[in-house]
DNA sequence: CCAGCAAAGTGGTATTACCAGTTGACCACC
DNA sequence: GGTGGTCAACTGGTAATACCACTTTGCTGG
């Protein structure tokens, strides 16, 4: 299968490149930036697209701009939103950093029992309807671990749709995002939960009765053995250096 | 007091502009903008800023722009992550939206427990030291709420910290920075979680003994008492329309 | 010693021109 | 009818240059 060429316009290539290097801590926070002038002649593209990148490293607080003053580096992990997840999953040299993927694991833990419980709380018909349906695809797709992955992923965004929570549909958004990109290493680690459908089924029944408590409790125990297999994985087996 | 005058670059205003419309729905999802040498006509800029504040929007994914093609907007409920949250919590009239206010209060009760579980576990002494100072520090400021509060998010900002886990401390950044700016309303409605200063102190001693489970007992028990009041105040009292 | 000023340097804005990719209309060809 | 080619118009991307606004530095004159 052919799949698109990658494009990448010269800004996009500025931003990657500095914000690598800031959070790879190959300039502590506190440095002082070279001046737009001299950075532009280093990387060799015209100013214009310097400062769009600049712009986006400063909306994600990567850095810090201050007209007639210094452009100085901030440190991320207290001053960077969650959206800069993505961007630390893999080091410059492809590597997959556990520790980060640990936390999107973690994270999701964390949320998806309480995005359960306020979907079956807030959540109508249609939604219910719409976890059965996918319910069925996915014992339909049962065995085809890779398949029932992605019918997963999506049951969760119909939950955090319906949790009627703005902070857990957008936290979704920027978690999935990580998680697609190292996903299929955990394939089969997580083939327990992806095959538990039942469980599934639960929390589509809880949110049919509106039950939060039960949806709450079966999301727990699904994402607790997901939980549970990945820390054992990382615990034992190094995956470190695996390439996508 | 005086305060500092509110500075603002071009690029800004317009990023802040064409942000708030999206999401204000003024343009739905697929709309296609103008092309930029017609925006940057209607808004009075060069085109140098739009593109500054189109390359923003497009980080945000709350538009999407083809070399060649149109730039579209995208159903940022879809689409973009939590970095944009602190921008809906407010229309652009300057009312705080109840249901965004709503969404970050459940998602840091969602949060904590298990920010303060891994803390316990993976914290260190110095940690448990530190959480000890700040303990002592909110015993001396019994009674000022206001004083409590902040002594109370740094607290969580300690906990996050020690959590070992890059998404809850950017997830932390994140909320806070939407938190700070409504929080003070919640000041009194949340007396009786800041006041609770011993549950604080039971998060610290947790902490000491590494004791996960106590950890994120305690803290449940800590936010969900806040998260109650909270929910009693909206479902009784109308705040909407007060501003800053 | 220091208020005051001037120069140098920085980020912010503006203008202009051109490059590169997309779209759609049109046309020749099979 | 469908295929591929060409071309013009339009869109976003890149470039170079000049100037404005602000900060920092350091000299200067009292």
């Amino acid at each position: 299968m052919l799949e698109p060429v990658h494009k990448q316009t010269l800004s996009d290539a500025v931003f990657e490149q500095l914000r690598d290097r800031i959070v790879d801590g190959d300039m502590t926070p506190g440095t002082r930036l070279p001046s737009e002038r001299l950075l532009c002649e280093m990387l060799q593209v015209n100013r214009g697209a310097l400062r769009e990148a600049l712009k986006r490293l400063e909306q994600a607080r990567l850095i810090q701009c201050q007209h007639g003053g210094a452009t100085r580096v901030l440190d991320y992990r207290e001053s960077a939103g969650l959206d800069l997840l993505s961007a630390l999953l893999f080091t410059s040299q492809g590597n997959l950093n556990i520790a980060v993927a640990r936390s999107v694991v973690e994270m999701r833990s964390a949320l998806a029992p309480d995005m359960a419980r306020l979907a079956a709380i807030r959540g109508d018909a249609d939604t219910a309807n719409r976890l059965d349906a996918l319910v069925v695809t996915m014992r339909d797709a049962e065995g085809n671990l890779e398949r029932l992955q992605d019918l997963a992923q999506d049951f969760w965004g119909e939950l955090a749709a319906a949790s009627d929570n703005v902070a857990y549909r957008l936290a979704y958004n920027t978690l999935i995002e990580s998680y697609r990109k190292f996903s299929r290493l955990l394939t089969h680690v997580l083939g327990d939960e992806y095959a538990s459908i039942d469980h599934y089924a639960d929390i589509a029944d809880a949110v049919h009765r509106g039950d939060g408590e039960a949806a709450q409790h079966h999301a727990g125990a699904l994402t607790r053995r997901g939980g549970e297999a990945i820390k054992g994985m990382l615990d034992t087996v190094r995956i470190e250096g695996q390439k996508l």
